[in-house]
DNA sequence: TAACATTATATCGTACACGATAAAAACAAA
DNA sequence: TTTGTTTTTATCGTGTACGATATAATGTTA
């Protein structure tokens, strides 16, 4: 019995295992809305900043382009986002948003922080918490992002 | 251009984003072993107590049982676990490891925490805010698991 | 400029996750 | 004990993730 493999030990379970509790508590949400966690996620970079190519989008979201293209085909086919070949670079996608895109950040607003505080209002955490927490993934983000 | 819909705000994306890097930097070691993540979270699952059935299993890794049943059918195709019904409750599937599962608890202990410690060497975090990041993690997780 | 390397997407195969549903066994209650 | 409910597992469909590979466009270099 090694202490070292104990599921409790690991830090690596506990990320995991929030991660999808996390994604199950906007499911509700995000479904009223018509769309997925990951589709939200895009949508979020592109109201950041309209038209980018496929890479630029991946690259933020920190995923592969073979995860975010047919993520963006499944957009384009509910009407989210349209994808027309660069000009300059004829390789690139470039990825804009539809009116129903762009109109679904109101709603978002609405419903999605509202939402999430909802469920997480149990949580013993505070603003500060929340703060550090941030950090600490950051470093461990940056640590694991070659 | 609403501050809470801001990916570099959403603690979430970030949870999100690290559970990703994690495994992924398990990977590599674990492929070696012949087995993915969450095939090793169910294997330290059985190292820690054998002879259990599924529902056990996927309360104890907070997943679905319609996630974990095919992840178990892999795994005894590929030979570390057995299913067999279960004598007092029939309903069951007792999942328990083979001589070539249990075998390989000792292969990753050789394997697992020093791969990873090598990966997340040049990380920041000290012990103790591993630890508290674990507590923080925690109390997500219970206000989030209904 | 012709040949080679690099970059940007796309496609394919495999393995999760999970909502929805089904089926068999166990349990509960009238 | 018969009927209705709950529990345990399995199956199905959809949507990620990602390694491996393919292809077209761009850059580079001899």
């Amino acid at each position: 019995m090694h202490a070292e493999l104990q599921l409790d030990n690991q830090i690596c379970f506990r990320l995991y295992t929030a991660a999808r509790l996390i994604t199950q508590a906007y499911t509700p949400i995000l479904t009223t809305l018509g769309i997925t966690y990951p589709q939200y996620l895009v949508l979020m970079v592109l109201w950041e900043k309209d038209n980018q190519p496929v890479n630029d989008i991946a690259r933020r979201l920190v995923l592969e382009t073979n995860t975010v293209t047919p993520l963006l085909q499944r957009m384009e086919k509910l009407g989210f986002v349209v994808r027309k070949k660069g000009e300059q670079d004829k390789r690139q996608q470039i990825v804009s948003l539809t009116e129903k895109g762009k109109q679904l950040e109101e709603e978002a607003y609405a419903q999605v922080p509202t939402g999430m505080n909802n469920q997480l209002s149990a949580c013993p955490l505070k603003l500060d918490d929340y703060q550090r927490l941030a950090q600490e993934l950051d470093s461990i983000i940056d640590t694991l992002k070659k």
